[in-house]
DNA sequence: CCTACCGATCGGTAGG
DNA sequence: CCTACCGATCGGTAGG
């Protein structure tokens, strides 16, 4: 039933992938407007018009540096944080990995998604949204877990849900910004401890040890 | 004594104003690097070669954007705040200034220096150093004034200033965020009342009231 | 995957 | 402040 086609000509094609590896990294320094075509081809010793062939338009080409992003994202952060059980334990893996994937220099830009959701900010159009759903789902993940961790009991029933998500992820963004300017690797245990701070405020079995 | 060239041929002609002023507005949206001089000269009804004639290179108009953006920051956000005490009461009018700021919409794209300083992150030269230094300058006013606030006793002696500076621009980043991408007004409020719980968690006497 | 192109735009210059 | 221009690079196409 599979279609060798599906694997071989495009999502399975070692050139293919390799190019979106190196346009990936060029766009989480560079942003994914700064990502061109003819310096991605030069740099991969490929024509431009090769290159060009495998997505038709600049435009794809950034949704699917996008896509790749996301793919890794998923495989350092999101699925790591799986074998935790849900609530406090998993929302906490999944900070601790976040931090964990600057600190890896997993993008030579910091976090990729950081970049291009501001640079994506006040603009329109189908990166935007693309974008815009991935944070989305990211915040919806931290709050999700978060509501799990209130419905078993860990942390106080009126804690905020989405004031603590909104601190959690605002913490993230200034730990990459600070990283990225200023190769200030402290601030990343600086950053965990902001965190689990702002957990334990609202944690109600004190005896739970996170870090 | 005074020069007349100084405030009639460079910084104080109407064109030379008028064309900064465009372009930062162009730059808090698009980022320093997606002002370009053909565009800027095009939306002023201007040649080229003689917007280029005022800066010299590109680069020297990167450079007094920044410098511009800096001037209409100190005078929307920091000069404000001076009217207040030093210590709690003036940080406190720095970030609520800030906020207002960006709820004002003093920038199209928000806060100019969160969109240039993530943009210039990962690079290199003299565009990094300036913005590193006044977003440096800027941590630093947090951090003194949250030192005035603990020799004056207002806040708790063992509160860790460099990690509530990090949080409080944390915040900040994380609600010119939101508030752009998602044009979610509320997220001022949201972010004024995390500011306020970070600074009511270390205050000794409560009967001091921010908001 | 390539060579050879296209028109548009880039930053910048010459000369007035 | 302008017109007229420069070489380089942009995204994209034709044709193989």
């Amino acid at each position: 039933m599979s279609n060798i086609k599906d694997t071989k000509t495009q999502k399975g094609s070692n050139t293919y992938n390799m190019i979106l590896r190196k346009a990936v990294d060029i766009a989480s320094i560079e942003g994914l407007n700064g990502v061109s075509i003819g310096r991605l081809a030069s740099e991969l010793n490929m024509s431009k018009s090769g290159l060009f062939a495998h997505f038709g338009s600049k435009e794809q080409l950034q949704s699917k540096i996008i896509d790749i992003a996301a793919q890794i994202f998923n495989e350092e952060v999101i699925k790591p944080a799986e074998s935790h059980q849900m609530g406090l334990h998993r929302l906490w893996s999944l900070m601790d990995n976040w931090i964990s994937y600057l600190e890896r220099k997993v993008f030579p830009g910091g976090c990729f998604f950081s970049t291009v959701t501001i640079e994506y900010d006040c603009k329109k159009g189908e990166l935007h949204e693309k974008i815009g759903k991935i944070m989305s789902d990211w915040r919806n993940r931290i709050i999700n877990e978060l509501n799990t961790a209130k419905g078993n009991k860990q942390i106080i029933k009126d804690a905020d849900i989405y004031k603590l998500a909104f601190e959690i992820i605002s913490i993230g963004m200034g730990a990459n910004w600070i990283f990225n300017y200023y190769n200030d690797k402290e601030i990343c245990m600086q950053a965990r401890k902001s965190i689990l701070d702002l957990l334990n405020a609202v944690i109600i079995d004190k005896s739970i040890k996170l870090s």
